[in-house]
DNA sequence: TATTTGTCTATATAATCTATAGACTTTATG
DNA sequence: CATAAAGTCTATAGATTATATAGACAAATA
């Protein structure tokens, strides 16, 4: 299960994404746009910035606003960011690998093998989904005729 | 990620795949065999037998056994009975759909849409998966060469 | 009736998730 | 330079879940 934590950050960077050419949006449009609950936002922001996702300015006229292009960062990258490792177990993982407390011999694992296949195709999928490819999905259906 | 309980009754019920021939097994043996807490085995068995997937037998000579064919038992199954749903969010699981509480339009969210990919991949890997497929995995291995 | 084995109930601890409060710092602008 | 508007930092708190452990109880067999 997705973290509610990681769920925000994705709707916060999309709406970023969205927002784009209105440069720095505040913390509280997007809170109130996403009804995420403000300050834990903000936690969730900072925690992207650190992450160099994100870039901010104080002050007045300040806010938040992408740091890398849209099609660069992918939806792979942001779950990591927040949840950690995609792999259903860390003995599968590719960038959190720790091998099992309790495993005898990984080698012959059967479980091992089957939750490999799960962290492989979520990472197909999550690591060749990028922000941009999530804008475009309702262009299509915002353009509504007059 | 899947949890230790999870992982635990995979690695049970695998065990007692295995060992199908062999009638009853104690609950000790497979803890010892798995290095898994016994305790907390106990109650995971218990749970399994109230799912309906392990039958036991109190008093002397007694244990647990598969009460289903290893052929009708998946890993879908399983990790549904401990863990609940597949799907990263619930919005886009199939057994436990509710709608997620700060989603304005659920069929215009994109966050849902890549979700709903990652949940049927995983779904279509689990829920073909048997315990029957599991345990033919080593016996290749198994089989080494006197 | 003693022993073996599963069952039930309660408890404990730790971790994680989700969130909130409030003081602090920076920046623009009048 | 004072004020307002914004992000930042630190602390905390409540709830839930995960991961167990202990011990009394019930059933079956020999």
């Amino acid at each position: 299960m997705l973290s509610k934590k990681a769920k925000y950050a994705l709707k916060a960077l999309l709406y970023l994404t969205k927002n784009a050419d209105r440069g720095l949006v505040l913390i509280s449009e997007i809170a109130n746009s996403e009804r995420i609950p403000r300050k834990f936002l903000e936690a969730i922001l900072v925690d992207l910035k650190t992450q160099g996702v994100l870039q901010s300015t104080r002050g007045k006229n300040g806010g938040y606003s992408l740091a890398k292009d849209p099609s660069q960062v992918s939806v792979g990258n942001i779950v990591r960011m927040i949840d950690g490792p995609l792999a259903p177990i860390q003995c599968v993982s590719h960038l959190y690998y720790r091998k099992c407390d309790e495993c005898l011999n990984e080698e012959t694992c059967e479980i091992r093998l089957v939750m490999k296949k799960v962290r492989d195709a979520t990472a197909a999928i999550l690591d060749t989904t990028y922000l941009s490819d999530l804008q475009k999905i309702n262009v299509l259906v915002n353009e509504e005729p007059l």
